[in-house]
DNA sequence: ATGAACTCTTTAGACTTGCTACATGGACGT
DNA sequence: ACGTCCATGTAGCAAGTCTAAAGAGTTCAT
């Protein structure tokens, strides 16, 4: 019946609990609770239902949240036609991001929006928690998967690509391999490899390359930060797989990348949101912009010479 | 913003002024007319202009109202859903119809129908007034059209055919044509009609008529109602197009009813809904209890033998 | 076992909101 | 010019929704 109190319930459905939704929504928990309780009284039949101290959806709890995004859809449809009529895009979007795609893509694109659209970013890693969670709290999640491997589909969340990035073999200069054109999975065995933490989605290139070459990898370090990986790179302690388009930002010039053939070795960056606020003009002018930045980006990096990097 | 401020605007693109919408919702025009204001400002351009001593909608405003009339539908497939859940459809639907169809499917459809759904009905001379018009106040309007004559499309109303019913010469017993299996344009010239009132839809089907035969009809009489057209018929003062299914309901065997051929003479009978109110679940169970009923009827006329009519 | 921490709920009271009733101001038709 | 019709202001009231504070149940640690 009522919109708001729909509302409440998908926030339930993706937050979990109340005191979560009361936060989210600037209420105290008293006020969702009692929201919640005639929302169940109208329905008719139990929405939610005790477990532990917490609180679950039933069944048609969950399929009445689901139908409350439609609404929300709608409704946000036509808040932003109504946006269309009046100004431009205007407001606040919130954006997380892991590091190496916000050092990419932000400075240009915030530089591309208008004065009236704030834009407010903050970074996660992109392993230590659930991304697609962070739907709930930002408008705009940037998230990276392998090629082929969605890993959000389902969810019901909206997916929009942004651009794919090759991941090349980062070498310090003068090694052997650096004069190479290109290098094949069977180049890399004996090499010492600077690998990423457990998890990442590069892990399973890494994997590829051993299966292709029938070797395993020597793997003397494990890091999360992409620049600390290269620090090591340049310093001859090993080599390892770096994404072409954001590595040797800070040293350009002291980092060598060599493209890995007979691999597909390459990552998507897309951009995560729930539906009804993909809906809001200013969301879409913000993934508008991100989208032809990221053409901007790997349009510069498809053009000849160029060196390594930049 | 608010769903029911949007609905209050959605209500005043379909009936185009402020008292009617109030009379609609329950309310004083007062409140009407505060809640639109606050709209307004909420939206931040005018959404309605003072034309005369009513009000009309700018283009933002329609724009506005026809979002809205999305809102309105994902939400009432929200409260739908529910009521799957919980029981079987219950509440009250509200029909008009044309009398013809009404005697032919709705005695059958209500004892079809369950006791906690209530349908009530109401019968419209079809041209005296905009059938499409009355969806505004009946959940189901009941409406005829000629075959391919699409006079409702666009308007954004859901529109569900139910049947089409073959439009026959009515002839008394006895009448020399009486005899004929069929009968053609050819036939029909040189007998005295009794005519429907102007602007019926049968009587595009007499000028057509009249172009293939290469002759005027000779038309004694104009009536609206079909039960007396029949009498007239029947008395022999002449001959007439009546529905096949819902013509001799009085006076079984003393009218007889020729197919026409060489002409496509047939009414399409559709049922006409808000696009809203047509996701009700209650409302989704009367339409296909009048599909069903229509199936039935057409069927067992489709059967051989059974005399004239009935 | 007992208590501390956490979560949801209940109750009572304040605040906000949308309504009615009545009055006002134009626009139309006679 | 008058009455009628329609939309809109103003004041007050009724309903709904929130906060605040206390209560009840569960989990975890000591």
């Amino acid at each position: 019946m009522d919109v708001q109190r729909l509302e409440l319930l998908r926030e339930l459905a993706d937050r979990g609990s109340v005191t979560a939704v009361a936060l989210a929504t600037h209420r105290t928990p008293s006020a969702v609770s009692q929201q919640l309780k005639v929302l169940e009284r109208e329905a008719g039949l139990p929405l939610t239902q005790r477990k532990g101290r917490g609180l679950v959806l039933t069944d048609a709890g969950r399929a009445l949240a689901r139908s409350a995004t439609d609404v929300a859809v709608s409704l946000a449809k036509a808040t932003a036609l109504w946006d269309e009529f009046r100004n431009q895009a205007s407001g606040e979007v919130s954006l997380v991001t892991f590091p190496t795609a916000g050092q990419m893509l932000l400075p240009g694109v915030i530089k591309a929006l208008g004065p009236d659209l704030v834009l407010n970013c903050a970074d996660e890693d992109p392993e230590l928690s659930d991304f697609p969670a962070f739907t709930a709290e930002y408008d705009i999640v940037l998230a990276h998967s392998m090629s082929g491997q969605l890993s959000w589909a389902g969810r019901g969340l909206k997916v929009v690509p942004l651009m794919t990035e090759p991941l090349d073999v980062g070498l310090p200069v003068g090694h052997p391999l650096a004069e190479r054109a290109w290098v094949g999975p069977s180049d890399l065995i004996g090499e010492t490899w600077i690998g990423v933490t457990d998890g990442y989605p590069f892990e399973r290139i890494l994997h590829a390359i051993e299966q292709e070459a029938g070797a395993r990898l020597e793997m003397s370090q494990r890091f999360a930060d992409l620049a600390l990986i290269e620090s090591f790179v340049i310093a001859g302690l090993g080599i390892a797989l770096v994404p072409r388009y954001t590595s040797g930002g800070g040293q350009p010039g002291r980092l060598v990348l060599k493209p890995l053939r007979g691999i597909e070795s390459e990552r998507q960056i897309v951009a995560l949101m729930r539906p009804d606020r993909a809906e809001r003009l200013a969301v879409r002018t913000v993934v508008d912009a991100l989208q032809a930045e990221a053409a901007r980006v790997q349009q510069s990096h498809a053009a000849p010479h160029h060196g390594t990097a930049k």
